[in-house]
RNA sequence: GUGGCUGUAGCUCAAUCGGCAGAGCACUUGACUGUGGAUCAAGAUGUUGCGGGUUCAAUCCCCGUCAGCCACCCCA
């Protein structure tokens, strides 16, 4: 026998069988439901971008180390999308007059990023980003958070299962005056803060006085970051957790001044959620406020909030906590069999007849062994199978059979679709 | 891009000191010529990821490569 060569998958793609594209399906319904519960849009932008869309105002890592990029027949220097928001920037800035406002938009596509593929991360993965436009307050901040604990809340997972942090950038930057730490090591401070849930204390602490912070200023960023309260002082956060309370979501969200977040566009409000088990320590999803977005591609001033969550990390988790719903082979509950050469097209017949019954129906696309057919109706999960062989057809019958039971019975075939409803009813 | 672990039948994994490649599940056939699941019986299955090296002999040791996983980096 030749040796059987199979051309390997794009490393850190995923192959989609019909299984796990239930999986995603699963995860798109809840995304769209907790999305047209709160009124957003679906919408989409082109899977191609041109790399300087990215140059303008992503992270330097971002389009040079994680970029798809090549070039086109012509040329052009082009990229596989590695985030939305450029693009939802640009759509917004090009239409920015004529849109209604507050504009809420949400979206569920691919994205691609050229990086080492481990557990939570691949190549390509799908997003869903969810934004709103033209209000800049803490209410509505609240809203994209709530957005993100009723989605986390419909797939089953619990606020003792799952938390959305939250913290303030201009809170933390208040904090950090205060300190005596100055605006251009903001940002070596924030990378410092990321990092000290990954680094041993004493090694933290060495690595921190390294990075220019003075004992004392050690000191006070300790204490910051172990304050739960800081919140309570600041009008943003109290607004935003009183919005969260009348939302009913209060439960999923809890204030962490240790979450910062990278990406340089956040002004205000930044969260991120987790899973609590700690099976999986990546985030499930993250966002924030940005205010200056738009200004920053051309467009006029207009502020805006939203989150991301990818597809790989949430699938974990779910998969990890047994909540991903069982897997239903056929959508087609109903198979028909075909009992020989001289009645296949009775079989043919009767499965149209069922489905201008309305029911989804396979047929055995051959005669085969009858035995060989009821185990193809089980294998595939399939609730009714039906028999329709020479002593039926002459006595204008078919033979009914619930696959869960065993029970079988001929009923006139004009009755056949009632008998099989009745049956796929019967839980 | 850096460091580490792993790769054996379709799947999960075994194979002692380097000495003929194994099991369970799944699969095929039959017991059962008009009936699946359960049981029993029989059967098929491998360039041990790929390429090279050492050796009388390599799944095992060495080098390279590809892929997966883990920790960094970054982030969904």
């Amino acid at each position: 026998m030749a040796k059987k060569v199979i051309i390997p998958a794009v490393k850190g793609t995923r192959e989609f069988y019909p299984e796990t594209m239930a999986l995603r399906n699963f995860l798109y319904g809840k995304m769209r439901k907790a999305s047209q519960a709160f009124g957003y849009q679906e919408w989409d932008a082109p899977f191609l971008e041109t790399i300087d869309l990215y140059a303008a105002k992503s992270g330097e890592e971002l389009v040079k180390e994680q970029a798809f990029v090549f070039e086109d027949r012509g040329g052009a220097r082009v990229t596989l999308r590695p985030e939305l928001t450029p693009s939802l920037a640009r759509m917004i800035a090009k239409k920015q007059r004529q849109l209604t406002y507050p504009l809420r938009w949400w979206s569920f596509g691919p994205f691609w990023r050229y990086e080492r593929p481990q557990k939570g991360r691949s190549r390509e993965f799908f997003q869903w980003n969810i934004d709103m436009l033209g209000v800049s307050s803490p209410e509505a901040d609240a809203e994209l958070i709530a957005v993100a604990a009723t989605f986390l809340r419909s797939v089953g997972l619990s606020p003792e299962q799952a938390r959305i942090f939250v913290n303030n950038r201009r809170l933390m930057d208040s904090q950090f005056d205060a300190l005596g730490i100055p605006a251009e090591s903001r940002l070596d401070v924030s990378n410092l803060v990321d990092r000290r849930s990954k680094m041993k204390p004493d090694v933290w602490t060495a690595y921190a006085l390294e990075q220019g912070l003075s004992q004392s200023q050690l000191d006070g960023l300790l204490a910051l970051l172990d304050n739960k309260d800081l919140w309570k002082d600041w009008e943003e956060l109290t607004r935003l957790f009183a919005a969260l309370d009348a939302l009913g979501v209060r439960e999923y969200v809890e204030f962490d001044p240790n979450i910062m977040r990278g990406l340089l566009y956040y002004t205000g409000t930044v969260f991120e959620a987790f899973d609590l088990s700690g099976g999986v320590r990546r985030a499930i999803l993250g966002g924030g406020r940005y205010d200056d977005l738009l200004a920053d591609v051309g467009g006029d001033p207009l502020s805006g909030v939203g989150f991301a969550m990818g597809d790989v990390v949430i699938g974990i988790v779910l998969q990890e906590r047994g909540l991903v719903p069982a897997f239903e082979p056929s959508p087609a509950p109903v198979l028909v069999t075909v009992f020989d050469e001289s009645l296949w097209q009775e079989s043919y017949a009767l499965s149209a007849e069922l489905r201008d019954a309305g029911l989804n129906v396979t047929c055995y696309p051959e005669p085969a062994k009858i035995g060989k057919q009821f185990k193809f109706a089980n294998k595939m999960g399939m609730r009714v199978a039906i028999v329709l062989g020479a002593d039926e057809v002459a006595a204008g019958q078919v033979a009914v059979k619930d696959m869960r039971s065993g029970e079988q019975e001929s009923v006139p075939r004009g009755e056949a679709a009632e008998t099989i409803s009745r049956i796929l009813a019967s839980a």
